[in-house]
DNA sequence: GCATAAAATGGAACACGTTCCACTACGTTT
DNA sequence: AAACGTAGTGGAACGTGTTCCATTTTATGC
């Protein structure tokens, strides 16, 4: 009995558990990125990863949790790539905006991954809480990470920094939400991080 | 045939049908507030309004339309309680935290009832845009009125004024969603909340 | 009043998330 | 090699949002 929460236990069982759960995170990927939410249905996840339908159910008890353990890779990745590098711009505001418009171009290519995977995070319950933590973390350490220009020292981040990341990834979140709801345009929504950006990092 | 979208129109047709409106609203409101997203059921709403389920799909055309309407006169209504009397204190930042606190009270008064509408406004689409900005509208006007410490007078009213209120919105939405997602509690909403507040407004 | 169009009704039917179950395949222990 | 437990399979079945349709009721124009 080693998963018993495969979808975010550190123990990631064998090699045929790993392989598994990799192949369902991959048709979810794919699924998602070709018809947004509503073509990633479990029965199509299941045939596509070349799973039985209850094996999926075993790996991720619902699709929320399919969904938000597809972005959390997803982020991950993201913040490993931006954290390689150094950011540019003189100032705080400069660079979070650096990294918040390189995201929004990569979710701007991919409209109804990023639609499946917004819609997913934002009907998230308290069941899914574990998973929506990888996501949150990493949006902090990417946001934390450009106000300082590079991986930012243990020491000189203050709690003030974490409330401040976490203020611009509210917006973002916002702003993210409406834009995939077709509520604003991807202008509007640059637009409205400028400007919030700079309200909050007045350098 | 006067009702093409009878649930936005500003043409709310016939005594009857007017009446047919309010008992599903109404209907929504019930369900929704003793027992949440979930208890809103389209056959159970259309029961208590005593109304066949065509017809309740005739007037809203999605369960998320439903609920986004009732979240939309719960704002108006909230909306307009606020702007009647004058807001205590003595900064922005002050007066803004006391009608946010307010709401906040209302709100965890009646948990079942915010997890509803904050799910369904979550989920909505562009399909939805119509009811998503009577919201907005509404939660704009409550921020400016606090800012200004009483009805804003359109001369004094800038564009500043209204992207900060944005800002503050976007805030409140995503605490809100965490809240009632079981991802944070009232005290952790409360502190962000004013951490944020006062980041923004630093009269 | 009557004819006609629009709205409402009751209920069947469909789609997809989720649950359940009987059965099979596989790996571990002895 | 036999027995046992866990994981996986295939598929039926259920709940709820949504659609559809035949029929009845209500409203409107003449």
């Amino acid at each position: 009995m080693s998963i018993a929460n495969p979808s975010t236990s550190e123990d990631l069982g064998s090699a045929a558990q790993r392989e598994r759960r990799k192949r369902i995170l991959d048709a979810t990927y794919e699924l998602a990125k070709s018809g947004g939410f509503d073509a990633v249905q479990m029965r199509a996840v299941a045939e596509q990863a070349d799973v039985a339908l209850g094996t999926l159910y075993r790996y991720f008890p619902s699709k929320i949790h399919l969904l938000v353990s597809a972005l959390g890779r997803q982020f991950e990745d993201a913040s490993a790539r931006l954290n390689e590098r150094d950011i540019p711009g003189d100032t705080q505001a400069e660079r979070v905006l650096y990294v918040l418009k390189r995201m929004a171009r990569g979710m701007q290519g991919d409209p109804k991954l990023t639609e499946a995977l917004t819609r997913a995070f934002m009907f998230a319950d308290s069941s899914v809480t574990n998973e929506i933590h990888v996501v949150g973390m990493a949006m902090t350490s990417i946001v934390t990470h450009a106000m300082h220009g590079g991986v930012p020292d243990p020491e000189t981040l203050t709690e003030e920094d974490v409330a401040i990341a976490r203020v611009i990834g509210d917006v973002w979140l916002s702003a993210l939400v409406a834009w995939v709801t077709g509520r604003s345009t991807a202008a509007e929504t640059a637009t409205h991080m400028e400007k919030a950006v700079h309200l909050i990092l007045r350098d």
